[in-house]
DNA sequence: GCAAAATCTTAATCTTGATTAAGAAATGAG
DNA sequence: CTCATTTCTTAATCAAGATTAAGATTTTGC
């Protein structure tokens, strides 16, 4: 289950099969069962997490009682709540399995060892951060240039097995519209 | 000029005076006059920037004509289109001076430069893309969980200096509200 | 100092999507 | 296989904030 994050590690900086070995060492895979959680509201967060395969979600819970979500992770991507990270505050999210999920966990004090001992590594960080953080900046553009339908539309289009694999609440929840509302959008369209 | 960034720059890896020399070989210091543009729809986005002094705002054309703001930066921010960076397309966002405004640009191409002679710096962005990112995550929890109201409020008590440095307008384009309603929301209160 | 441009306010009407409620369909555990 | 839980749909009513329009105020360039 390495290969696939040495692979996408292979994407930014390269690796020797020594340093590939090291970097192995560092990390601790988890095999998430549906619902199982990784963080909780109120933990301080002290961990990243790669999906290498699953889907996880990360979301917090609305003055009003309902959740809401502000990431999926899939295959590939990052996830961690970062504030907590940064400010070693308690967190006001919870990074949840959608599915059966596996993951690697990499603690934070394990990270500062990881690059010390290969501080090319630092690169590789920099540019997924660099990578999130551009994806965010154009999610508020959608957010606000665009109806719950058209980002419906959109999000169809841009992850076309996804829709299938998470209940419609859960999109709904994403797309911040309700599930009543998302339900009528789908209904028009056929 | 440069105190100012080295000192943030210290707040995370620790330069000596000669690295402290070489980095600003790096840099290219501009003097923006208000409503002076860095960056504009359409061209590729070539440098970050960091605000030493002053007031930039990073804006996108909706598809109805009217402009949205996604960011501000002031002292001591980081600012640039890191989609269109990493995929090195065209970007959709303006940057311009809100104010007079004093910056230091760092070209991608400087910065790799800079980064292959004073490898710790990588440490450095890093830190400073998770923090952005951090704040990005939790601007989703505020545009999710609050009303336009709520988030005016929590804004004017986060940055009390801010609010009279901007034009209203531009406030009401960052929280997603139109000026007619903060201008309401303003009444009420007084 | 004055005209033009930029910004802010008020108020009436209108839209999007929330809320509530209830039932239908699908999934899952034992 | 079946009952319980989870998920999805439909429809009526409601609220937040948009839109439109107009006038008031402030700022800026010359």
């Amino acid at each position: 289950m390495f290969a696939t994050l040495i692979k996408h590690i292979s994407k930014y900086v390269t690796l020797t099969p020594d340093e590939q070995e090291i970097l192995t060492t560092y990390f601790k895979y988890e095999e998430l069962s549906k619902k199982q959680y990784l963080l909780s509201e109120g933990e301080k967060c002290t961990a990243q997490y790669f999906v290498v395969q699953g889907c996880l979600r990360m979301y917090f819970i609305k003055e009003n009682g309902s959740e809401h979500i502000v990431q999926f992770g899939i295959d590939n991507w990052w996830l961690s709540d970062y504030m907590s990270i940064e400010m070693q505050s308690p967190s006001k999210f919870y990074i949840q399995a959608v599915e059966r999920t596996q993951v690697l966990k990499l603690s934070i004090t394990d990270q500062q060892r990881l690059l010390e001992r290969i501080p090319k590594l630092e690169h590789y960080f920099m540019r997924v951060m660099q990578k999130a953080f551009g994806a965010f900046q154009m999610r508020i553009c959608y957010l606000f240039d665009m109806s719950g339908e058209e980002q419906y539309n959109l999000f169809v289009d841009r992850f076309p097995g996804f829709v299938q694999r998470v209940p419609q609440y859960m999109l709904a929840s994403y797309l911040g519209v309700t599930p009543e509302f998302l339900s009528k959008i789908r209904g028009k369209k056929r």
